[in-house]
Order: C-alpha cells, then sequence, then structure tokens
DNA sequence: GTCTATATATGGATAGAC
DNA sequence: GTCTATCCATATATAGAC
C-alpha cells in the first residue's frame, strides 16, 4: 500500500523502488540492498524476482525510456500543425522536468555509459525511441509549400530539446553559476515555457535575419 | 613518455590515467585497478600519491572544471562585443563537444550525482565556475541602451548553452533516433557552429515576432 | 513467497620488502 | 618510489529453512 492508497503486489514495489534508486544513483551508484529496503522486503526476495541487478535494471530502463519518450511519439505523430507541436513539445518537457528532474537526468546518463551493452540494445528495441520520419516529413512539407524558412528537421529537433532538457540535466551547475535559487529556477523554467516556442517559431516562420 | 614525446613524472601520469578513466566511467564506475593500468604502474602506488579513490577523483574533477570552464570565464569578461561572445562561445563550446566529449559529460553527470560532497564543494570554489555578474550587466547596458530586445540574461545563457551542449551530452540518443552516423554528428554539429549564433543574434537583434 | 545465513567476488586500502 | 601480498569491507548472488 502506497499513498494512492493502491495495493501493489510485491514485483510492482520492487519495480517502484528499483525506479526510484536507479533514477537518483545510476546503475554504477544503485546498490540491491537501498533497493531492498526501499521496497520494505528482502535482498534476496531481489533475486528471486528479477535474478539479477542487470535484469533488475533492464526492466527499469526500459519502462524509463518508453515512459519518457512516449509522449514525443504521441506529438511527433499527432495531426497537429507544426506550431502546435513544437508549443506541446516543450510544454511537455518542460513541464516533467521540473516535476520529475531525475528522468531525464538518468535516461541521458546512462545511455552514454561505457560498456552498457543493453542499453544501446533497449534503444534499439521498436517502440522506445520515437519515429522521426513522420515529423520529417511534415517539415519538408512545410518547407516545400514556403509556409516556413528552410531547416534541417534534426537541427530543429536538437534545438528543442536542448533549449528545453539543458537546463534539467546541467540544473546543479547551472543555478550555481547563474546564482538561482530552487525557487528562482522554477520560474525561470516557467518562463521557458512560453519563451521557448516563441522562440523557434519565431526563428521558423519570420523572414531571414 | 606518451606521444606528445614528453617525459611525465609519475604523479602526472597517474593524473592524465585518472582524467582518463573517470572522464569516461564516471565515479560510480571508475576502478582503481584500471587507472593504474592505464598509468603502467601499481595501484599501492596510486594510495601512495594520492591516498583515496576520493581524494584522486577531486583533484581530476576539479582540473576538469577549470579547464572546462576556463575558455567560459574568459569569453564573459573579455571586452567582445556581445555578438562577438557568442559566436565566441558556441565556437567554443561545439568544437570541445566534438574533439573531447567526455569532458561536458563528465562535469554535468558528476554534478548531477548524489552524495558527492566535494563536486558541490569544489563547484563553490573561486574560479572553478565564471562569474556571471560582467555577462549580466553588458546585457543590461545593451537593452537599455535600446541596441538588443529586452532579454534575461540567465535566460540567454541557458539557451546558448542548450544549443551547444546538449546534442554532445545526449549525443547516443540523438544519434539513434535521428538516424545519424558518426560522420553525419560531425556534419550536423560543424553546421550549428554558424547556425546557433546567428539564430541568437536574430533573436536578439531583429524586431519582435 | 519470504526470510536468515552464507558463499563468492571484487573493490579500496594497507603492510612491508626492496 | 615502487612492488607483491594481503587485509577488510561491501556487493551481488545463492542455499536452504519456514
Amino acid at each position: 500500500m502506497d499513498n494512492t492508497g493502491i495495493v501493489l503486489s510485491t514485483e510492482e514495489r520492487i519495480l517502484a523502488a528499483a525506479a526510484k534508486v536507479f533514477r537518483l544513483r545510476g546503475f554504477d551508484g544503485a546498490r540491491m540492498r537501498e533497493i531492498a529496503d526501499e521496497a520494505g522486503i528482502n535482498k534476496a526476495l531481489l533475486h528471486y524476482y528479477f535474478r539479477s541487478k542487470d535484469l533488475l535494471f533492464e526492466r527499469v530502463f526500459r519502462a524509463s525510456a518508453a515512459e519518457y519518450f512516449g509522449s514525443l511519439r504521441t506529438i511527433l505523430r499527432s495531426e497537429a500543425t507544426l506550431r502546435e507541436k513544437v508549443i506541446r513539445l516543450c510544454d511537455q518537457y518542460i513541464t516533467t522536468g521540473i516535476e520529475q528532474p531525475y528522468i531525464a537526468v538518468f535516461i541521458i546518463t546512462e545511455a552514454n555509459r561505457k560498456g552498457a551493452g543493453f542499453v544501446t540494445r533497449i534503444q534499439s528495441e521498436e517502440g522506445v525511441l520515437p519515429d522521426f520520419e513522420p515529423f520529417r516529413l511534415q517539415i519538408a512539407e512545410e518547407v516545400a509549400a514556403g509556409r516556413i524558412r528552410p531547416v534541417n528537421p534534426e537541427q530543429l529537433m536538437m534545438d528543442i530539446l536542448g533549449l528545453c532538457l539543458f537546463p534539467v540535466i546541467a540544473r546543479p551547475m547551472m543555478q550555481r553559476m547563474l546564482g538561482v535559487s530552487d525557487e528562482g529556477f522554477r520560474e525561470a523554467m516557467a518562463q521557458r515555457r512560453d519563451r521557448i516556442p516563441k522562440m523557434i517559431i519565431d526563428s521558423l516562420y519570420n523572414p531571414a535575419g
């Protein structure tokens, strides 16, 4: 029974605990002991359910990636206008970045870890990373029709994600460098929710500078 | 003797090896054994020179942070125009991001690690993170004089760093999602070196969209 | 299914010879 | 200053009772 009032099975409690610990500490920093404590069970039971740390991690990472990229996939392949997609993307990732900052850091950090075969493997699985093709096509159409300035879809996607996610990922460093409090950071991110889409859309629709 | 032909002291070789291993694997993933091997010496000698893994890491992290933020500090407090600073910043961090991708990942990852007291401490030390004040003032002056559109200096800095650094940090994920080869990634980054400053400067100098 | 106890491996760190 | 050998703590994983 967690704070939702819903009774979770042992397996579910383990997965929830593992997600919490792995996201906070990463694979190398996580301890099976801490996961067991967090789940309120015994270390041995972790192995009974998931056999090894690797396998448990794999489950957590796959679920995290699917969850984190799910909204990206949905937005990219929706029927919305380009303008609308940019707004939704920024809103989604900035909101998540404020409320659950660990997920983004977790996924990106683990993707950079060397000798982590499964991470690469999982990211190659169907349905984990979004299909970029629909978005690419949509951009091409808009450009061809002369409705937006010519732009490379890959560059545009890097712009959007960079502007939204970088502050979340580099948060400790940025707050320190810029001298911003936790509250100040949240305010800055709230500003960005309006600022970034405007900036992107301006650069697409305005005459060249 | 490394490939520069310069004879390094044992201490220097250890530091070089430690930097390589820590940057690649992070604190938790790094093994003293691997550092010793990389330096061509014995594990015991690591402790003779640096006493503990923590202390060795601290040296490496401080040096890495100083090196990585050094150019940022220099650029921010230089006498260059705003336009010029933006161009130099982007050039600096995109070039470094292509040639030495591990440093950015290392610093940001470690800054996010929980229970790593020294990281916070080191970042608070004088001369590690750049002083943001000169840049803030310069922006304020430009805005006051009506030479650029009103802009929040913190937002601007997050924009610049996000646009330049995010692709470097999220590289494995981005390449996979966008379907880009290593060579393609380098080309994309080269494009960004021109693209980002233009984008930033446009948004500062052009009439509002 | 869940626990206690234990096996086995490995990591950081130290002792002591040279 | 550098090495070999070893200590000690801790991590993952398993055995076996209940």
